[in-house]
DNA sequence: GGAAAATTTCCGTGATTTCGGAAATTTGCG
DNA sequence: CGCAAATTTCCGAAATCACGGAAATTTTCC
């Protein structure tokens, strides 16, 4: 007995949030959703292909199903395999952050200067930044984690992108993306240069 | 016997695409995230409380992990548990939108012209637009799905923003960021405003 | 090469999930 | 109220997961 059970013993060496909980949140988020849209657990049984009765017990929190069955469950229902496991937090209101108070990265690269524009939180997930570089200013950044892409468009000026050995040259107005598990960097090519930069999975 | 089993029965109504075959890609996606991190076997179970037997059988695929156990391995690894099941795909090189090519979208809204710079695969989980409004220009949007967050930065003029019942007013420079699982609006305020917006989980 | 150490896989046992059908509960209607 | 239909929960039986220890494999080092 026991369906969240261990977590006790050996820990890992981060901070003990109370986030062991979450899988405690599954069973009543898959009996909405299943509610929501009107569907009997005989329902679902069927589009799924899950026992009415392992549905039930899922959905009362007596079982903890195999990502199998979560899986075809969660075709079933429509619902998000992977939000369905996710915490519940997000800011309420609009969030502002003025001009003036953009936290400013000076001394990264050569001629540039990075403003931040999203939140610590959302670090590795998704990044924004505006970057500005003088004359011939130049940002190359080490490898993130595979998987990682880079958004990038340009507000002005002219720029010169490098990912890996491919180079790609951007005017005012291009987008380009690219993966970002290798080396890149950016540079400004005639004159300075404004773009604006979203980095996703970091 | 069969791991990823059902699903053949009562399909959905959804296009049948071999995205089942997800859950054939765990079993390698956990190994790899073990190496990457040089663990053994050994190590891992200790860590996560989960056996050696039972690490190696779901690394092998040879089992179908419970939700509990899994959830224990991903904090043991630290990996992210949602981006466990996600396809692959990630296009190679560096991939360029010229600014003459960006898809328009014209007749959103009043006086406002939309870009849109990402491509169609990322829709849901990461959509970037450059907007751009003549003087008094709005763009209202209905509702997107619970969790959606919109990150809004001003280029140039002045603009308007309201999420549900909140009001907030942003000039050159500024950013904003706010859920979007409720109507809101994006209005020019004194004369003509670009934007440039990111629409996170959609 | 060869032995020792470490790592991984195999195997028997016990606990848990999963299924199909029966009982119990809830819902709908005269 | 009371009965019928629908929905949900309960109950074995079979399948699978999960564990600990032994065997097999790989790695390391002399």
């Amino acid at each position: 007995m026991g369906l969240v059970q261990g977590l006790s013993s050996a820990m890992t060496d981060e901070a003990s949030t109370p986030e062991t909980e979450v899988l405690s949140l599954l069973p009543t988020r898959l009996r909405a959703a299943r509610r929501d849209k009107g569907l009997s657990l005989d329902a679902v049984a069927k589009l799924s292909g899950v026992s009415r009765s392992m549905v039930s017990q899922i959905e009362r929190g007596e079982s903890s199903p195999t990502i199998a069955t979560l899986w075809n469950l969660t075709r079933a229902l429509q619902v998000d395999f992977a939000g369905l496991l996710e915490g519940v937090d997000e800011p309420a209101g609009i969030e502002v952050l003025r001009n003036a108070n953009v936290p400013l990265i000076a001394n990264a690269g050569q001629g540039c200067s990075i403003r931040i524009l999203s939140p610590p939180e959302e670090v590795g997930r998704h990044e924004v930044y505006d970057i500005r570089f003088q004359d011939s200013g130049i940002l190359d950044s080490a490898p993130h984690k595979r998987g990682a892409r880079e958004h990038l468009t340009v507000i002005s000026g002219n720029v010169r992108i490098k990912a890996g050995d491919k180079v790609e040259m951007l005017g005012p107005g291009d987008t380009a993306r690219y993966p970002v598990d290798q080396p890149h960097t950016i540079s400004a090519e005639a004159g300075p240069a404004q773009v604006f930069l979203v980095v996703q999975d970091a």
